[in-house]
DNA sequence: CGGTATCCGAATTGATACTG
DNA sequence: CAGTATCAATTCGGATACCG
């Protein structure tokens, strides 16, 4: 069950993808790495500068304490955020994005912006679709 | 429990957002749409061109009959892809990208640019974390 | 062919309590 | 403050069987 090292019993293993390569190429590998609840979250919030945990976890909104030590190790662990350990007291530990990770930033603000120009646009078919299904008279 | 309309039960009732926009506008947004399992790559393979829903389950390998046809829904029901039948016997269904849904592709091609950019660079982060994380001494 | 209904195990997540 | 451990609730996904 993998115990020991740092300390952590890593009650999720980070699982590895599971699908093949097939016309999907690199699309599978971005989706396992970001394609979770949180991690697109913290790494857009990082990208405005360093932050603390709590800070993190007051930007967010939403995410408990666990998901978002979850979150953040991962993203260590590939490379996207680097953690620094201040041994003053109280801790302070501050997350902050590696070029890598800034590298995706400009990737992620596509995808914002692309859901903020089309989000009226996606509600009214939406709604649409949702109308033509509730009353098939 | 939602019965009726077009015959559909809806056992996954399609669930909307959960979280306030902060700093995170829109971005909660697209990952909702696309953040599940097969989202992305059913408009990946979308962008090819036209698909019949077998060749959709061919193309995305691994997909069930059950998640794609729960996919290709929701993805009908926010305006990215077109459901056409045609009375014909065996019965054919074909489903294409909307202009939103192909306005969509560019950035899904970012990503998996991305992917593969970066992909050797990420697995070397990986590894050096598992080692750091596997012998503390 | 293109679905839908149902059951069930696996994976994710949240709440809570506790620690250095 | 910044975690870690544990448990419970939820959600998701796959297998199967059946239908128009």
């Amino acid at each position: 069950m993998s115990v020991g090292h740092t300390g952590i019993t890593t009650p999720e293993p980070l699982p590895e993808p599971l699908l093949s390569c097939d016309d999907d190429c690199g699309i599978r590998d971005v989706l396992d790495r970001l394609g979770d609840k949180w991690s697109v979250l913290v790494v857009v919030e990082l990208g405005a500068g360093m932050r603390r945990f709590k800070e993190l976890q007051r930007a967010v909104d939403g995410i408990s304490q666990r998901m978002l030590t979850l979150t953040v190790r991962r993203l260590e662990r590939d490379g996207l955020v680097t953690r620094t350990v201040h041994a003053t007291v109280p801790p302070q530990v501050e997350y902050e994005l590696t070029d890598l990770g800034r590298s995706l930033t400009l990737l992620v603000k596509g995808l914002a912006d692309w859901s903020l120009a089309h989000r009226a646009r996606i509600e009214a078919a939406r709604r649409e679709w949702d109308t033509k299904a509730d009353m098939p008279s």
